[in-house]
DNA sequence: GATCACTCATACCGCCAGGGTACCAATGCC
DNA sequence: GGCATTGGTACCCTGGCGGTATGAGTGATC
């Protein structure tokens, strides 16, 4: 059994994704034959049928779940080494820190003014981001550190809690619901969400099957608040950006039931970059002094908070 | 900056590791020439130096360093997608556990029999490996559950402690040092230990440079007391070992200053078998039930601490 | 300081891995 | 039962990659 090559990986990870080897063929711009012909020569290789297939039908085995799995964290592996190998050769250094815009909680001017007093500090470089896309942008080599939601996908990051506080959504003012002082999530059952994916488990099931409302498509928080301010969609928001983006036309309310909202400092568990341990140094003092920080306190640790931060 | 190929970080990492073109190229079996040539190309294509070189030196520059480390975490994390998929292929599945042999501290036997009490077991199969080698084992996806002395290069390795002794040295009956009842690690400087290597940061110094003592090539325990009780060598071992392998030719004397032996259960950060889950479960249990677990509970757990075992 | 040994780089060649095209076969739908 | 869909097979051909021969720079030796 010699070593795969990325390539057999991508290829796998496209099939499997889409289930379909046309579909996945053009995905990767290529014809299907070669394709057919690359997946059955790496289950030959590894000894193990990864599809069930007929004519009509393409159906991962248990192998092919497991390979799915580990297929893309080699393949985040691979890309991380490069881009961080590409970074550490750049002439300049810098922080790349990934996070999500306006989920900051108010805390990255701050966290930067106290970084940029470390001597070991290197200039920030912000990496914007979607939802849940900053675990990845760390575990593919795009960032350095990252402020990001707990929970999230941590595998191989560490993280250091920050700054929790209740969620709330966001309605349009003119929203029955809005006339209430607090709400539970059953209100909110059927409701569309924005486009991007708050899919924590808590979102509200749709009921009757999908039913895409058109033009959820919101990129950024202001074309989300001005959906939302329509009734078109409402919004899960952690209570420090309902505090900095107020609007008449929404109402924000607490949501009785639904879990806080943890903002964290998060790093790969194998950082020994200086910068990053300054970062994380910078990051946890600004939350602990600041005074918004009502409860951190009580959060455990979620990983590595047996740790004073990376090596 | 396309993808990096499997060939490439092989290349990179042997190359890297010799220092050395034409030896890297032995090693991987192939001519020089077209290494140097891969090599250049990798540069270009990460637009980045990797190599210091003259014709006389070749040396890794700071990216080179960087680049090393997560290549060589990209290859474990490509070969264990490998092995994953082609274990779980297999027919009857088994639960893999790596161990150095005699360094389970005796508990081997009872966790098997606890572990072959859960629903969720599966057959046991043991995976032997040298100092050291039980982490990469799990990492490329040889094994998926070890019996592993801390601490240990953990990346991506999740863990609980189970027992924790003192390390003892073993030394020739006959040797001066014998007749104290306890040591210092200074009074053991210039000692030869055990090729394998518990290299530990404790091992003492050994003057002079290196002086390699002929025949230490030892791979099992009864080579390794054959050669200590000659007088070759010194041995750090946990007080269990010692209990278990009483010979009259060797005396176990306790070290002062030398941190507790440390043995613990790991596993991979996201290994999701319910067989695993099951072993580390069987490994807490009988460990902590277990007479000769003196001080468990005084050890902070080592990450992970805060589970409660892989999900 | 000229020679030599060593080692990395360049030039050129040849093979085959892997992708493309054409076609076949099985399956489900009308 | 024909047709559309989709995966598999056959065959060709290109380009990437490895091999051999050779060049060029550098440090050591006498």
């Amino acid at each position: 059994m010699s070593d795969l090559e990325v390539r057999q990986l991508r290829y796998f990870v496209a099939v499997a994704e889409e289930l379909h080897f046309g579909r996945a063929a053009a995905r990767l711009d290529m014809a299907q034959p070669p394709l057919s012909r690359a997946i059955r020569a790496l289950e030959r290789q590894l000894d193990t049928a990864l599809f069930e297939r007929t004519t009509r039908q393409v159906a991962l085995t248990p192998a092919g779940e497991v390979l799915l799995r580990d297929a893309r964290t080699a393949l985040e592996a691979v890309t991380a080494a490069a881009h961080r190998a590409h970074q550490a050769g750049r002439t300049e250094p810098r922080l790349r820190i990934a996070l999500k815009a306006d989920l900051d909680g108010g805390l990255l001017p701050r966290i930067l003014d106290a970084y940029a007093t470390d001597p070991a500090a290197l200039p920030p470089e912000l990496v914007l981001g979607g939802y849940g896309e900053q675990p990845r942008a760390l575990r593919d080599g795009r960032a350095d550190v990252a402020l990001l939601q707990l929970p999230c996908d941590d595998r191989g990051l560490d993280s250091e809690p920050l700054l929790t506080e209740p969620t709330l959504v966001a309605l349009a003012a003119t929203d029955p619901l809005a006339a209430r002082s607090a709400l539970h999530p059953d209100d909110l059952a059927g409701r569309e969400l924005p486009d991007g994916a708050p899919a924590d488990g808590l979102r509200p099931a749709r009921p009757g099957g999908p039913r895409p409302t058109a033009a959820r498509r919101a990129s950024n928080l202001s074309e989300i608040l001005s959906l939302v301010e329509t009734g078109s969609i409402v919004f899960f928001a952690p209570a420090s950006l309902a505090r900095r983006h107020p609007r008449p036309g929404i109402a924000y309310r607490p949501v009785r039931g639904l879990p806080d909202s943890t903002l964290a400092v998060a790093w790969p568990q194998d950082a020994r970059s200086p910068a990053v341990a300054a970062f994380v140094r910078a990051a946890c003092t600004t939350a602990t002094s600041t005074s918004t920080a009502t409860s951190t306190a009580a959060v455990p640790a979620h990983r590595g908070g047996d740790r004073t931060g990376p090596h």
